[in-house]
DNA sequence: CAACAAATCTCAGTATACTGCGGACTGCCC
DNA sequence: GGGCAGTCCGCAGTATACTGAGATTTGTTG
């Protein structure tokens, strides 16, 4: 029973004691599904006097590096579904840091900007997302850091266009 | 982090002009998020058929490896919250995949079962699960899938304790 | 036995993420 | 000038993920 790692097949045809198939250990996707929940607990947690999420700060970053950028620019920038980056601008609008109009140009759009608050807010946030980041990769050495960054990086470009927000491609360096 | 990128406030302090911060392709949240997108993008398209998420799907394979586990149990094997897999059962006993009873020693708990059909469509994903692993980690060469394997296993094992679903711990090999 | 602490589960509320549909607007072609 | 395809946005519905409060049951302790 000492399971062989299963690997594809694993034969496991048999119906009633438990063949273990392959360990939650051994798949990507629960790796990466947990490390999302473990990454978005350690930033909330560091920017717990912002009261903002990952996806928010992601926007507002977006903003300061864009402003006055319709909702599918700014979804395609962050990587965020085009019916999402409503809901999150709604919320931002809410709390004073963003505001929204009808584009000038094309009355199809509502562009958005980054109020005085927000952009205050947007830039204090950096020491605490730098924070996030480090505590998350704390248990790795530079070296690996920069591996498990590049491996990650590569991986995201390549599979770019599975997910329905296929994100702006990374910049050529 | 050698490369001198833009740190702390690239005195980029006027209101207007974008300073550009750290790029998201170079926060390990972003890239964490986007994986996660994407495989789950891939697994929902590989297994369409059998209409069922990742997450569905690890704790069916969860019920397959320890039949009659009660709820926290099952969040522990399956790295979910305590409240969600209350959802997800609900919604799996809803589809007569799952059937959920009191507890007989302890009435507290609610164990969970995976019904006959729930049995056989568990058994049956598994070929779909390892297609959606393969799509994912097809762009990496197989020396590069077992880096990233490792250095994401080093990560969630370490920080294991900051989300809260703390999941048990990776089984000594 | 009664009081209390701990464990298990439920419920309400919020945030991300996606699908599918429809409405409003733009620009192009006839 | 009038349709028409394409673009941008909004809404309804579903699934995951978490917080915080509360209910029920269990076990221990006075």
């Amino acid at each position: 029973m000492t399971e062989t790692k299963p690997k594809t097949g694993g034969s496991s045809t048999s119906t009633g004691s438990g063949g273990s198939l392959t360990s939650l250990w051994e798949r990507p996707g629960y790796l990466v599904r947990r490390l999302h929940q473990i990454h978005v607990a350690i930033f909330l947690d560091e920017c717990s006097d912002y009261a903002t999420t990952p996806v928010q700060y992601a926007v507002m970053t977006a903003l300061l590096n864009n402003p006055g950028a319709d909702q599918v620019t700014l979804a395609n920038d962050a990587g965020i579904d085009r019916t999402n980056i409503a809901d999150v601008l709604a919320r931002l609008a809410e709390r004073g840091l963003v505001k929204r109009e009808a584009g000038k140009q094309d009355r199809r759009m509502r562009v958005a900007n980054l109020t005085q608050e927000g952009d205050r807010i947007a830039r204090d946030m950096e020491h605490a997302s730098l924070s996030a980041q480090a505590r998350l990769m704390a248990p790795l050495s530079a070296e690996k850091r920069d591996q498990l960054m590049s491996l990650m990086g590569e991986l995201v470009d390549a599979n770019n266009e599975f997910s329905r927000a296929p994100a702006r491609k990374r910049p050529a360096d």
